[in-house]
RNA sequence: GGGGACGUGGUGUAGCCUGGUUUAACACGCUGCCCUGUCAAGGCAGAGACCGCGGGUUCAAAUCCCGUCGUCCCCGCCA
């Protein structure tokens, strides 16, 4: 080994050693004597001093340009007083050298390493081996490398087998588009990659391995956005002889642990959990993020009798009238209110009310249509003070939901509202366990077709599927889908109900889950599970809006990469082996 | 499939709306020289882009128009 110490591992404790450092060159400050270098590794940096009076490391180090990689030994010594460098991990010392190598050398590179937060994606992309060069990139990926090792730690002591399942699987025509693989030995046959190990976790479970995690890479042959890739990886968990409260204490765990691990304040435990209905209700959307407090509430019985028709009305007719407070809203401006208005229709409202609340009155184009009596009934619901707004909608409840979920993180953006805290998880369970389909004239599974339904609610079946809630569940970190996951139906017959709403022929079921179907005749136990976002989750740890800054390589939102420039075109003698034409 | 933003030396931007004194400006980087305590080092000198690509309008286009390619964001989609 040529090193003996990274660069910033040398502190006080060294001075007087003789160390070799190895790293590239971030700077050179060239005095004409006195010449420093600010060598960089993958720890960080370290001063490096060439004096004149070394002739060896002072002749060398005249060649040293930047990124040129290069070896220094010498001496640690304290700094002189005056000029220790607080803003470095090893500000306080510095390594006299009495030998300088230059290792290889580098051609002036795109740009900067040292700094990439002005450069833009694009070009961070195409040279990405110099992009993650930088802190930036460093921090990340070893941030991710961090998480991944806690969550491995966590389950293999809580006696989980890491089983890795293929990445060469079969397509199943449902949820997401599939990218295909052709089979060179089966001519016009293809396999596809997994969107999610679903199945075979499953089946695992039925095969009695019990406790079943693994980092699986998901594939997904969608549109791309900041928070999704082509590929992404999972932190994948089933387990057998368990109910919704083992795997949410399970999964609490290894986020304790993964927070502890990364630095953070220890995460208060269990997380609040509410019902599906309940979020919609009270946020507008199923992964609100509860930071904010601007809370949504029903305000249909105060307007019941109201003069005010927009809201009585539909307050009469059995629709949604739900009302939301927004701090300190009151200092919007006319203007304002009406791009929010604009901004609501846009998401679905046909109209938005809003008051504004000064010095004990309200204020609004609509606010002659208020009695006190509804007025005061509305603070007292809102708990609006002076110098607050409320925003009232009506409509079908689902439409309500809709643009009073985005009218409130349009709030919270547009008045930059702070949040209460770092972290807010929460656990959103009992998801519907069926979506009707008008156009197709069927059900279709909300989430996942093998989520078994609440046991109270199993007499739906017969009545009103629509309305049968489920055991799927989803955790949201800071308005983030972090993980879904359900207890699984572990009973056929109740599967096959199911799919029998979904208007699944027996062949059709047999075809896309055959294999699923028939394990789950053979004694298969209790079981669920989920799986996490680990890029979601990174990105989350590392204060990164998109997923690409903790993966190492990326795609574009065309699903390329700019690096190795895939997709590529292949050569006519792969096709012709495959039986493919291209277009 | 749809909507929006952007594309100017190596990098990041200004200029574009209101075409012509722009031989396209600034900062960083780069090259050379000077300088023995800098760490956003400093001083002096210098090289480097014809404005993503194609077409059109015009006496004249980085600037206006159309198309195209690329990047980013959003809707759809993502069980």
């Amino acid at each position: 080994m040529m090193r003996t110490h990274y660069c910033s591992d040398i502190s006080e404790n060294d001075i007087g050693k003789q160390v070799t450092l190895c790293g590239w060159v971030q700077s050179w400050r060239d005095h004409g004597g006195v010449l420093f270098i600010d060598l960089r590794d993958r720890t960080g940096l370290a001063q490096v001093v060439v004096d004149p009076t070394e002739k060896q490391a002072f002749d060398a180090v005249q060649q040293a340009r930047s990124e040129y990689v290069a070896l220094v030994r010498g001496t640690v010594r304290k700094r002189p007083e005056g000029y220790a460098n607080a803003a470095l991990k090893t500000g306080n010392v510095e390594v006299g050298a009495s030998e300088f190598r230059i290792l290889n050398t580098s051609k002036p590179l795109p740009f900067e390493v040292s700094d990439t937060s002005a450069i833009s994606e694009e070009t961070r992309l195409k040279y990405r081996y110099l992009d993650l060069r930088s802190p930036r990139m460093h921090r990340n990926i070893a941030l991710r490398h961090l998480v991944a090792q806690t969550v491995r730690g966590y389950f293999n002591r809580n006696g989980f087998l890491e089983i890795e399942t293929p990445i060469l699987t079969r397509s199943t025509p449902e949820g997401a588009r599939d990218y295909l693989v052709p089979s060179r030995v089966h001519p016009g046959k293809f396999y596809a990659l997994p969107q999610s190990p679903q199945m075979f976790k499953q089946i695992l479970m039925i095969s009695g391995m019990d406790r079943y995690y693994q980092l699986a890479r998901a594939f997904r042959d969608e549109d791309l956005r900041a928070d999704r890739q082509p590929e992404h990886t999972q932190i994948d968990v089933e387990m057998s002889f368990v109910g919704e409260e083992d795997i949410f204490r399970t999964a609490e765990g290894m986020m304790a642990e993964v927070f502890k691990a990364t630095g953070q304040e220890p995460l208060q435990t269990p997380f609040p959990e509410y019902d599906f209905a309940d979020v919609m209700l009270r946020y507008g959307s199923d992964k609100p993020d509860i930071r904010f407090g601007l809370e949504i509430r029903d305000c249909a019985k105060i307007f019941l009798s109201s003069g005010f028709k927009v809201l009585a009305e539909p307050a009469k007719n059995g629709l949604a009238v739900r009302a939301m407070r927004a701090d300190g809203a009151a200092a919007v401006s006319r203007t304002e209110m009406d791009k929010l208005t604009e901004f609501a229709k846009t998401n679905g409202a046909k109209g938005l009310v809003w008051l504004k609340f000064k010095d004990g009155k309200a204020e609004s184009p609509s606010a002659k249509f208020f009695t006190d009596v509804e007025l005061s009934a509305l603070r007292e619901l809102t708990g609006a003070k002076d110098g607050d707004a409320v925003f009232i909608g009506a409509d079908k409840p689902e439409i309500v939901a809709a643009f009073m979920g985005a009218l409130r993180k349009e709030l919270i953006a547009r008045l930059k509202l702070k949040p209460s805290r770092k972290w807010a998880f929460l656990w959103v369970k009992h998801f519907p366990l069926l979506e009707w389909k008008p156009e197709e004239n069927r059900y279709d599974a909300a989430h996942n077709p093998f989520t078994a339904p609440l046991e109270e609610d199993i007499p739906l079946f017969d009545t009103d599927p629509g309305k049968i809630r489920s055991h799927q569940f989803d955790l949201v970190l800071n308005g983030v889908e972090l993980a879904s996951g359900s207890v699984r139906n572990h009973r056929r017959e109740i599967q096959e109900k199911a799919l029998n709403l979904m208007k699944y022929s027996k062949e059709d079921a047999a075809l896309r889950f055959g294999m699923l179907l028939d394990a789950l005749e053979c004694g298969a136990p209790p079981h669920g599970g989920f799986g996490l976002g680990l890029d979601r989750l990174s990105a989350l740890r590392c204060g990164e809006d998109s997923i690409r800054e903790v993966i190492a390589f990326p795609k574009t939102s065309t699903a390329t990469c700019l690096m190795s420039e895939s997709p590529n075109v292949v050569e006519d003698k792969q096709l012709k082996e495959l039986r493919l034409k291209t277009l």
